[in-house]
DNA sequence: TACATTACTAACCAGTTGGTCATTAATTTA
DNA sequence: TAAATTAATGACCAACTGGTTAGTAATGTA
């Protein structure tokens, strides 16, 4: 049903073999990043992934030697590079610290959360202790340097006399925490609840950047 | 190896059979806590929950006709009252609402995020789509009666003048994502990470609750 | 056109698992 | 004690799954 077009059947009405060496990995991992996303990492079947990218099961096997290594590929392709461009940004922003959050936020919304790619977050986040390799391969590749980004936000509000002396981990937390909340909601219980349940991301993000703000900057 | 003790052999090695009727929804209930818990719901083995119990898969499936019904049973069993008692304490509290967003956490902590019982939170977050009749059991038997709890405790704030008028639904997702965080947190990455990438409970709800308060009090 | 290479396939394997049911044995009743 | 009841068992089933491999066909080369 939902295999890609390219599979063209020949008029014996045999599925037409096609080689593509370079192509296949691209496609399994779009794939795969489909399907986990959809049912998480144990209950994606790997030829449910080889039949989306329009190869069998062998064929994903060829190009990826476990499930595991798959997972991992999938996760260089889609994170890796958006964190390091978030730094850089943010790097460059000229404005005080408190326009920096909501600016921050509205951007990871935009870049990660708002992409299918977030739904990898809530996947670690869910079998993390059934796989603890991947889970350490994760926050090593992703949480780490996200908190290091945060952090860097906090420490520079304090640095410029913006922002109260909070201990500064704990407020990464405090400004992180209710962002992989709307993601872990919008890939979870968002699926099953009726309409008017749901989450509005913007407003909600609205909100959590007030409270911060008001949470950190100096009393006056 | 984990079965419980009332399993005696006996000369001829094999297992006692015992009849014990009352016993074995709560010994099953307690099994499948500790299992759902520590692997998920897809990932327990109901046979593992019988033995666990000990008792054979058959009998399992003599008491709970299928492994959801398993599962909504151990819901209502470690859940359901914890939210009613901790409603009936908050609202015979009588000092400030700042007073009492502290004591709140603080009491959620003690009876159901330092708890076994919190590791059903994760599990249905985690597994919410692929179990879809299971989240929408679980959402309306525990996220919304908890929403309605610390909804209350804001509207509290606002109705005596103490906090500023925000939008009390965000203010409810930016009191509550913490905690679930922490508990997400404990149950998923906590398992797989080195000792000083730790969260420490208290420190962190205690600069929770502080962070909030500033977010929500009005200047003076 | 003949031959070599290799991307790709499909059948297969060994191990699992939720759930069933005929059988067994502990307890109650007569 | 004998018969009746029912709690408990464990062998069994059908469906499934990650991973393997012998073989097939598309492509390159001479």
């Amino acid at each position: 049903m939902n295999t890609l077009s390219n599979l063209e059947t020949s008029t014996d009405g045999s599925a037409k073999r096609e080689r593509r060496k370079e192509a296949r990995p691209g496609e399994l991992l779009a794939a795969a990043l489909d399907l986990f996303v959809e049912k998480g990492f144990a209950a994606t079947r790997s030829e449910e992934v080889a039949q989306r990218a329009g190869v069998s099961k062998g064929t994903l096997f060829l190009y990826f030697p476990t499930k595991e290594d798959l997972f991992k590929a999938v996760v260089r392709a889609n994170i890796g590079q958006t964190i390091s461009d978030g730094a850089a940004e943010l790097n460059k922003f000229e404005g005080s610290t408190a326009q920096m959050i909501p600016y921050m936020l509205g951007m990871w919304w935009e870049r990660f959360g708002d992409t299918k790619a977030s739904g990898l977050s809530k996947l670690m986040m869910s079998e993390a202790t059934n796989f603890p390799d991947l889970a350490a391969f994760y926050y090593q590749e992703v949480i780490e340097p996200n908190h290091n980004l945060v952090r860097a936000m906090v420490q520079r509000g304090i640095d410029r006399g913006e922002f109260r002396p909070v201990d500064v981990d704990n407020a990464v937390f405090n400004i992180i925490t209710p962002m992989i909340y709307l993601i872990n909601w919008k890939h979870s219980m968002g699926c099953c609840i009726s309409a008017e349940q749901q989450i509005d991301p913007e407003k909600y993000l609205a909100a959590h950047a007030d409270m911060v703000v008001h949470a950190l900057l100096k009393r006056n």
